[in-house]
This record gives C-alpha cells, structure tokens and sequence, in this order.
RNA sequence: GGCCCGGUGGUCAAGAGGCCUAAGACACCGCCCUUUCACGGCGGUAACACGAGUUCGAAUCUCGUCCGGGUCACCA
C-alpha cells in the first residue's frame, strides 16, 4: 500500500466497496437514441418557488419531447437549513402544476425507480467510496484548516490582492503526508475532503451551453471541499456522482451555476466520468424600485409558488405562462394549435431566452383569461368552488347553496362559441359574480352622465309593465326599442348617431340603465341572460328598487 | 475587485451581413362590428445602449466604454 491508499484506509475505514460496484448496479438506461435524462434536484430549506416550478418545466418538457425520462432528486445534504415538510411542498407543489414525474421522489414520501436512493442523505456511502477512490489516486485529500485559518488567508491575500481561495501555494494542506495526517487524525482534529485540483488559471476551458451556447473559462484550480467535516458531500461532488450514476444526460438549472461549470467538469473527469450537457437557464426577474433583479423568496409574494394558488391564478394557467417566458415560440406554436396541450409543442432549448425575463403579470392575466374562458362551464364550476372551498369559505357556500343556479351563473357567455374573457384568476370571480347573491350584492344606481334620473324612472317604470322572464335575446331587446320613441330615444343606434340632437340616447343607454338596475354595474355579460338566471321576481324587486332610489 | 453572462419599443421577444423602411404578443390609444357588456377585426404610438473598426453594405462580426445580472462557502 502507498501513502495515498494508507491515508485513504485510515479516513474512510469502514468503506469496502469500490466505484466499480455501483457502476454495475446502475447500468446504463435503455433509451432511444435522442432521449433525454433531467431532472431537478431541489434542496428541502423552502417551499417550492417560481424558480424551481420554472426549472422543472423546462427539464419535464425537454423530457416529454425526447422522449426521455424526468426524474426528482433531494439534495438535502445542508441539514442545518432544512426545513419541515419541505419535500412534501415541493413535490406536491410540483404535482398540483401537473409536472408529471417519472422517476425519484414521486410523492413526499415514495421514491420510485432504479436509480435510487434519490436523497442524497441515504446516498452516503456511495459518496464516500467514490471520495476514498480518489484519495486513494491522490487525487483528493483531507485538509484540516479551522474557519479562523481559511479565514486569515483571505485576509491576507486581499491585501496581497491576490486572488482568494484554497489554491496553489495557499492550499496548505495539498501535500500533507500519511504521518501528518495520522497525528492530527489521533489528536482528534476535524477534517474536510478535498480535491486536488490539476487545473490552472492559465487554462482555458470551452463548453458548450445549450441555452447560452459557447462559454469559455479559466480551468478550476481551487482545492475545493468534496466532502465536509460531517462526512457529507458537497452540492458539487455530490451533482457529479449522482448524475453519472443516475444518467442524467441534461443538467438544466439555474444560471447562477455558471461559475461553478469548471469545477464539475473538472470533477467529471478526475472521475472518469463523462460530463452531462449543461443548459442555465437565466432567472425570472422582478422590478423593483426601477432596478430589475432576481425574483427574490424573501421579498416577493409572488415568489412562493403558494401566492398563486391562494390568489386563484389556475396551475394550467400559471404554467402556459412560463411556456411563454420559457421559449420564444411557443406562442406562435399555440395560435396554430389552440386546443393542444402544452406536452405536445416541440420544445427547443436554443429557443430559451438567454437573459433573464421580467416577470409581467399583465401577461400572465391575458394568458389565464384566454387559457379560462375556454374552459367550460362545467370545468369553471369545480375550479372555482375547490378554489373558494379552500382560500374562500363564506364565497364556497354561497356558491355552493345551489349548484344549479351557480352553472347557470357560470354558463352565460362562456358555453357559446366566442367565449367571454373575463376572469383571470378566482379571487376576482366573488367581485365579479356578486350581483348574483344578494349576500353579496350592493346596488348603485349611479346613472351615467347623459341619462337623467327622471328619464332612467320612465323608463323602468315602462319596462316593468313588458318585461317577460322567457323572452329571448332577440325580444327581449325589442321591448327595450319599442320603449325609447316614447320617452324620447332612438331605437337605433344608426338612428341616435346620424342626427343627435334629435334624441336623449339611444336603446343602447337605455339598456344600460336597466343593467345598473339590476346589478349595479355598467359592465357585465350579456344581460338578458343574467335576468333569465336571476328570475323574475328578483328583476322586478330590484327594478323596484331602483325606482324608488332615484 | 477578479471571473462569467447579457443589453432590440413600457414588458416578452423575432432577427445568424443585404429579404429591416426591424415581425409578433401583452399593455396603451383609436376605429369598425355589435342590442348593452364582451369577444373579434383593423389601425396607431413606441426599440437595435454608446463609440470606434471590418465591409460595397452591420441590429447581426471585432474592439472599447457604459449599464444590468450572476458568482467568488465545510449553501445549494
């Protein structure tokens, strides 16, 4: 035995299996040529956030469209900024968005495939075989430096204005022997693993990103931790044993793991590993005060994931829209496959945006308007009232008091063939719907400028007196024309707008006031069916009503 | 500060040396359609960060400047 192989026995004792023995267990996938292997490897210290939904749509969909595998991995290798039930958030989370997973953690506590465990905290002996095959080649080392120490050389090499790190001359204990390592190991002292690192500044490195495409960098000579005093892998040792072993052929995360590309390849084939394609895919930002930055899980709500659930913004929704953000032809794809879903569009990662993407919620609220209103009334009514029965209990049994009535509510110009788009998320759908409950319902009879009250009255009172519940659209607007000559309205639009000064409005204002009569607003659907939805008695109490108020 | 990445209308973006007098979508405005409200249709305002260079020709290639973002941990 060599001084490498002793050191590795005396650090790693209790190990005996070799890489060779997992590289046996986990044998290549049988997949066809072209298919991809992502997947995301999200760390349990938060609740799932726009990020991370985004990240994983862009690995489920290079997936799907490869015909490929998508699978989740928990990295919770940071158990100091664990948090409880983050996995069940996460993966949940994941779900309730519809990103189908195919392999890993398939609910919050089953995992599911070959390739497991897919928590990297019952993965650690294969990390630490892999780690004792490399001290063994010398290739890695423990290093025994406290935080003051690391610290301290910081200190100096910024005076020195020298680069900081563990690096070339200030990697102190890059060369240290078996005996060194024995007294300290003896005397008790913690240690780290690192790499050894072959690199240099003065080398260049070329990979080729499939999002950014070329990017070229200095060599990773930093003697960087691979695993930590408490035995556990580093993010970075760990990436790159766990998709070797898991075949990942496509690493697809965030950009700000550009940097860190030299050190993993480095990795990659000290290992003897062959390295993944690495796609970064840039942030959704956020503007703030002016400034554009990353959206932050601290300070915007609408970082959580859960924001848009509680708001009501519909998951099919809130992923058509990141579709958008995630590639630029996707909306050219919908126009002419408006009925398809998402999983079927060609998804391309040249097509991804290569800097960062505001966050407009404007286009999110066309998006959900346009994705909703073709939904019909029947898919409407369930989305609402699991909305409104979990984030709106009073608005749940009010809409729930009688069904009936509600899909009728809910049917009126959205089961025809030029739906209304209106509603862009639930929470808006209690405002929105009110004048149909009165539990909800506040009357305003503020007449629009050119009606006056005395007009509005005549007009009411005249149309009480005709007013027929099961007329249909057709006459049910004849009445309101029959009744504007005699109070001193145009029936005809053409009629007012050709000669104005002849008449006080036209059927159209007219129509109106009926429509603040009986909700409350000047805008709302089509009003002759809203009155057959509310009935009879309900119309006539609140033509009423209006009556007397003005 | 070092190292990376980026910069086309308010936003998302198309654009790979001549097809650019720069597409499309959202937002905004106007008009048309229409029984109201919508939907829809048509049109409008609005952009290549700046400066050099290469070239017959630059949004596109090169360099510099400026601006924005990321990263420099025993966090991921």
């Amino acid at each position: 035995m060599n001084d490498f192989e002793r050191m590795a026995e005396l650090l790693l004792p209790d190990i005996d299996k070799t890489p060779d023995y997992y590289e046996q267990i986990y044998k290549p996938r049988n997949l066809p040529e072209g298919a991809r292997v992502t997947r995301i490897a999200p760390s349990p210290t938060g609740y799932l956030h726009l990020g991370t939904l985004f990240a994983a749509l862009v690995n489920r969909i290079t997936a799907t469209s490869t015909g490929g595998v998508f699978y989740t991995r928990i990295e919770d290798t940071d158990k100091k900024r664990e948090i409880e039930g983050g996995v069940e958030d996460i993966i949940s989370g994941l779900d309730r968005f519809g990103i189908k997973i195919d392999e890993g953690f398939v609910s919050a506590d089953k995992q599911s495939g070959e390739y497991g465990p897919y928590k990297q905290s019952e993965r650690a002996e294969i990390y630490r075989t892999y780690a004792k095959s490399l001290i063994k080649q010398g290739l890695a080392y423990p290093c025994f430096c406290t935080a003051e120490e690391l610290d301290e050389v910081r200190k100096i090499q910024e005076e020195q204005k020298e680069r900081t790190g563990y690096h070339g001359k200030w990697a102190k204990h890059r060369d240290i022997t078996f005996d060194e390592v024995k007294a300290l190991i003896d005397e008790g002292k913690p240690y780290v693993v690192r790499l050894k690192s072959p690199g240099s500044e003065e080398n260049r490195i070329v990979f080729d990103d499939t999002v950014k495409g070329k990017i070229e960098m200095p060599e990773n000579d930093e003697d960087f931790v691979i695993l930590k005093s408490d035995g556990i892998p580093t993010y970075h040792f760990a990436h790159a044993v766990d998709d070797h072993l898991m075949h990942t052929t496509h690493v697809l995360r965030g950009d700000e793991w550009i940097s860190s590309v030299p050190k993993h390849i480095q990795l990659f084939k000290l290992l003897g590993f062959k390295p993944p394609k690495y796609g970064h895919i840039s942030p959704i930002m956020k503007l703030d005060n002016g400034a554009k930055r990353k959206i932050s899980k601290r300070k915007d709500p609408e970082a959580a994931v859960h924001f848009f659930a509680s708001e009501g913004y519909d998951s099919e929704c809130v992923i058509e829209y990141l579709m958008t953000i995630a590639a630029s032809d996707f909306e050219d794809w919908r126009r002419a496959n408006p009925d398809k879903s998402y999983k079927d569009f060609k998804f391309n990662l040249k097509k991804m945006s290569v800097s960062g993407a505001l966050f407009d919620s404007d286009k999110l609220n066309d998006v959900s308007k346009t994705v909703i209103s073709k939904l019909d009334s029947k898919a409407v009514f369930e989305k609402l009232t699991d909305w409104a029965k979990e984030f709106d209990t009073e608005f749940y049994e009010i809409l729930t008091e009688n069904p009936d009535y509600t899909r009728a509510m809910l049917s009126i110009d959205r089961d025809v063939p030029k739906p209304r788009k209106d509603i862009a998320k639930w929470s808006e759908a209690k405002d929105y719907f009110s004048f149909f409950f009165d539990k909800l319902y506040t009357p305003d009879f503020t007449l629009p400028e050119n009606i006056t009250p005395a007009d509005a009255a005549e007009f009411l009172k005249r149309y009480k007196s005709v007013y027929n519940v099961s007329d249909d659209r057709q006459q049910w607007f004849d009445r309101i024309k029959q009744i504007a000559p005699e109070i001193g309205f145009a029936a005809e639009t053409k009629q007012y707008k050709a000669d104005p000064e002849s008449f006080k409005g036209h059927a159209g204002d007219l129509s109106t006031v009926l429509r603040i009569a009986i909700t409350g607003r000047r805008n709302t659907p089509d009003l002759c069916s809203i009155m057959q939805v509310l009935g009879y008695d309900t119309c006539i109490s609140r033509i009423d009503a209006a009556i007397n108020s003005l």
